[in-house]
DNA sequence: TAGATTGTTAATCGATTAACAATC
DNA sequence: TAGATTGTTAATCGATTAACAATC
């Protein structure tokens, strides 16, 4: 009887994790947060999944990318999955964030409330505008570009974002990279380069409503459009 | 010989468009009106590409599940395949867009200088706060929330946008849908359930920097992080 | 025990890539 | 003509779904 076990307690297995598994984990962690807040204890991959739309089997499946969270038979402990879901994400710390731009949008990220619940915190912001510089908003101090670097490294900033005019946003984010930033939120409308050792999220709130228009407009076709997120 | 020719002239095939494919549109859209603006006068799919990190062969599939709009040997003129692209992505016509909300982020909504050019106009503004009816926004008129139906059949407002907290979320979109919109921007942290006549996009601003942090921690593994456009 | 639910495997489905004839 | 580039097909790759033994 030559290996009666050959896998006697299989580490997180070294399959590479689709992008796709780690996007439906930030809303599986916001779901459980609901269902907590709600006074739920327990849940299941078939309830997860009618909450959020996706199928039991896929829920399962993402999950079981990272570990065994679950219990046959009863669930997950939501306390519990939310515990390692975070981990997974890297929200079970602090992140301080650099936001550059305080127009408009830069004012909202600023003023939003959902960053602090998921660990992030805008320590400082940035501009050009002398008229912006020196000035507090929301609690946050601005500063003028040209101190990114220095703030960024004493205070230990990994991510930004980018909430300047498309015009600048390159320029912008060649200063994040050498002020050492590892992680970029673009919210401007242009496509920007970047080292491939730091990571980027765009987002352009005009593409948002394209694609709605797209499924508005093509709607007799099967669009379930859930997309986004 | 029996049917020489069996497909004379195919039209735009009846293949069901994959919504990667619709997402990746709005960014070819955006690319080529930077071209143009630069004094581009064609371009070509490996140029398209490589401006935005994807193949060229991944360019000319998309492009051409919607017709033949590129020239062999020539490349693709930038005029009209933008043409095209607006056509397709219904961006041709003016859109008339609710808001409702009108705190921080709803402000920067009303303030984006982004959606004229892509055709949508915020035309009309919803608080429930007495304090905040009947003020204007950037030119923008706020009415009370029960008046949405009222205005949305009036100026024929098909698209809206949720800009409130969480746990109001699902009831403005009820109501919106009572309005008749058809599509819905949903910048809310939650999920909301609509029924499948009407489309909607989720953007969670949270969630972003979630899908960051996760790269950055597992920078090590092969994160090539483009995501979220 | 019967019922519920997980984690995992195999089967299906869909999307991307590579290759190339057709075209300019 | 030679070089460039498209649209399309076939091959590859990846992601989702269905099914089920294992577990509580």
């Amino acid at each position: 009887m030559p290996q009666p076990k050959p896998k006697p307690a299989a580490p997180p297995a070294e399959v590479p994790v689709p992008k796709a598994v780690v996007s439906r984990l930030s809303l599986y962690l916001r779901e459980l947060q609901h269902l907590v807040r709600d006074g739920h204890q327990r849940t299941s991959s078939s309830q997860l999944g009618r909450l959020l739309g996706f199928s039991d089997a896929q829920v399962r499946k993402d999950l079981a990318y990272f570990g065994h969270f679950g219990h046959p038979g009863i669930g997950y402990r939501c306390d519990d999955l939310i515990k390692a879901v975070r981990k997974i994400l890297g929200t079970d710390r602090d992140w301080p964030v650099a936001l550059v731009g305080t127009g408009n949008l830069g004012h909202a990220l600023l003023g939003y409330k959902g960053f602090s619940h998921q660990g992030f915190r805008i320590v400082a912001a940035f501009d050009v505008d002398p008229a912006r510089v020196g000035e507090a908003i929301e609690g946050v101090q601005v500063y003028h570009l040209d101190d990114l670097a220095t703030h960024a490294i004493q205070q230990k900033i990994k991510l930004g974002m980018i909430a300047v005019p498309a015009s600048a946003a390159q320029s912008v984010a060649d200063r994040l990279v050498a002020a050492g930033i590892e992680g970029i939120v673009n919210f401007a409308p242009v496509t920007i380069t970047l080292p491939d050792t730091v990571r980027q999220v765009g987002v352009d709130l005009a593409i948002e409503l394209e694609q709605l228009s797209f499924s508005v407009v093509n709607r007799s076709s099967a669009n379930g459009a859930e997309a986004g997120e």
